[in-house]
RNA sequence: GGUGAGGUGGCAGAGCGGCUAUGCGUUCGCCUGCAAAGCGAAUCUAUAGGGGUUCAAAUCCCUUCCUCACCUCCA
């Protein structure tokens, strides 16, 4: 499988050979997680999903940054500890996340949890001469190391001369990054060189080397934390271990809002818990997954309302098969099916080893499900052909963390006996009795399909927007 | 200003030297007691403009124009 190297600017093959460790950037857990992070997150999901289906074996560990000045200040406009905050938007966090069908990570570290981590890796960095201690703190000499840039390809002369770094006297030069700033209010701990907190960058550097090593296989988070925040944390970890850290950048493209980038200032965000309430899990898994990872994708009600029209004719061909009847298949359509499934599984694996591509993995997966509704409005499909399609169907839609609605046998014997009687009202055209059997199934959230010869059903998830 | 990614049919979005991507929308049709869903056909020889390379270019090269992101915290 190849993934594109945002560092080497070119597409590298994952190894595979041994364990699979990802190092995912997380959230800071001071509000409520949004679309966006959901986009980041379900890629990361849905790769794992894909390794693990090919029996290899991944480690996935995504933080927590749960120490951050923009906690501190939500906890004094709170009133509140900073401990209070961050445990409200972690419970928060695998609310929303489990909604979304996101399989948990192997490890949730803390960067509070990992202080002496820190501190360890701060002394390092100034025994080897990267970095020094000053009035406000410690800090990393970005001139000390000579890799700098090679991330967001950018070079120290002109970052300078960008003059947007932050002015402050007591530093060496003006783009050297905070490791450990002093402060005497908590959440502070202490250190060799006095009481305070940790920077931002170095707990990733800690935590990603402490749980993956030196140098794991993919180190992945949003485009916009290419820089300063992955530069720097190859500009400390790499100063500490002498090697290469990542092997392969992966960065996922920003979400937009009708085409405006979504930020707290324009009051266009959109929480999880509203994307939710709008469109449910699938359709959301299903948008996010529609486009390159790398690109970026427009949230829009047009957009998503399409994604709805999509995910229906998903949910029709998995209940079609459910419901196909053991007949007689055509000898011709049996070969034509193992063609059309073997193809499907081709086309969708190619997809998937070429830089992830989920756009085309889906449009071979709906090549698969319009093969099976063409089957169904023919009256070609039968249970024999269902069963060498559904496993294709589940591995798929379950890689994609799409969830169809469960059915149980006592559910389908109940309704496929209201079917019946509704469909011998309907032959003795007492269609308004029949209406009121139709009604009723509906109201279990059953809508009824009525072919030439049969009529079969499906239980459609609901949309909240179309209620 | 710097750096990077792009500009593909009405829309979304793949392809990245030769082969209808795919999906949505719209229109018409099939099916139906009515509906819903599904299916079929059309829209559909679309590749920002201009040069060039090539037997062949959306795909490679040059150039012009435009868009977006990052350069401050951000997934």
């Amino acid at each position: 499988m190849k993934i594109f190297d945002t560092l080497s600017v070119t597409e590298r093959y994952l190894d595979t050979s041994d364990v699979v460790r990802i190092y995912l950037c997380g959230v800071t857990v001071y509000d409520e997680s949004h679309i966006g992070h959901a986009r980041t997150i379900i890629v990361f999901d849905t790769l794992k999903r894909y390794l693990e289906t090919k029996n290899i074996k991944v480690k996935l560990i995504q933080n927590f940054t749960d120490v951050d000045d923009k906690i501190i200040n939500r906890a004094k406009k709170e009133n509140s500890s900073a401990d209070m905050i961050t445990s409200r938007y972690i419970t928060n966090y695998f609310e929303d996340f489990d909604r979304l069908q996101v399989k948990r990570a192997d490890l949730y570290p803390k960067a509070t949890e990992h202080i002496t981590d820190m501190i360890d890796l701060i002394k390092g960095l100034i025994d080897k001469g990267f970095a020094y201690v000053s009035k406000n703190g410690v800090y990393f000499s970005v001139l000390k190391f000579n890799g700098y840039g090679k991330l967001s390809k950018k070079h120290v002369e002109e970052l300078v001369a960008g003059a947007r770094v932050e002015v402050d006297e007591t530093k060496k030069d003006p783009l050297d990054f905070a490791l450990w700033k002093f402060s005497s209010e908590p959440p502070m701990w202490d250190s060799p060189w006095g009481r305070g907190r940790p920077g931002w960058h170095i707990e990733c550097s800690a935590m990603s080397l402490k749980y993956l090593g030196n140098n794991f296989e993919i180190h992945g988070g949003g485009r916009d934390l290419i820089f300063p925040h992955h530069e720097n944390e190859i500009a400390q970890s790499e100063s500490f271990t002498g090697t290469n850290f990542a092997k392969i950048w992966m960065h996922v493209g920003m979400v937009t809002i009708n085409g405006e980038k979504m930020s707290k200032s324009l009051g266009n965000t959109k929480s999880i818990d509203y994307v939710l309430k709008r469109w449910g899990p699938n359709i959301i898994r299903l948008f996010c997954l529609s486009g390159h990872y790398s690109k970026p994708i427009d949230y829009s009600e047009d957009m998503l309302k399409e994604t709805v029209t999509k995910w229906r004719q998903v949910e029709n061909c998995y209940f079609e098969m459910n419901l196909a009847e053991n007949i007689q298949t055509r000898p011709e359509l049996l070969n034509q099916i193992h063609e059309i499934t073997n193809e499907t599984n081709l086309e969708f694996g190619n997809a998937l080893d070429s830089d992830f591509n989920t756009s085309l993995a889906i449009s071979a997966f709906f090549k698969l499900v319009k093969h099976v509704n063409q089957m169904a409005s023919a009256e070609t499909l039968t249970r024999e052909i269902s069963d060498i399609v559904l496993p294709v169907f589940h591995r798929m839609s379950n890689i994609f963390g799409l969830k169809l609605v469960e059915i149980t046998e006592k559910e389908k014997t109940r309704i496929s006996d209201l079917i019946k009687l509704r469909n011998t009202l309907r032959l003795e055209k007492k269609f308004q009795d029949a209406d009121v059997i139709r009604k009723q199934i509906s109201d279990m959230d059953i809508t009824l399909i009525d072919h030439k010869t049969r009529t079969t059903w499906m239980k459609q998830e609901k949309i909240g927007i179309e209620n």
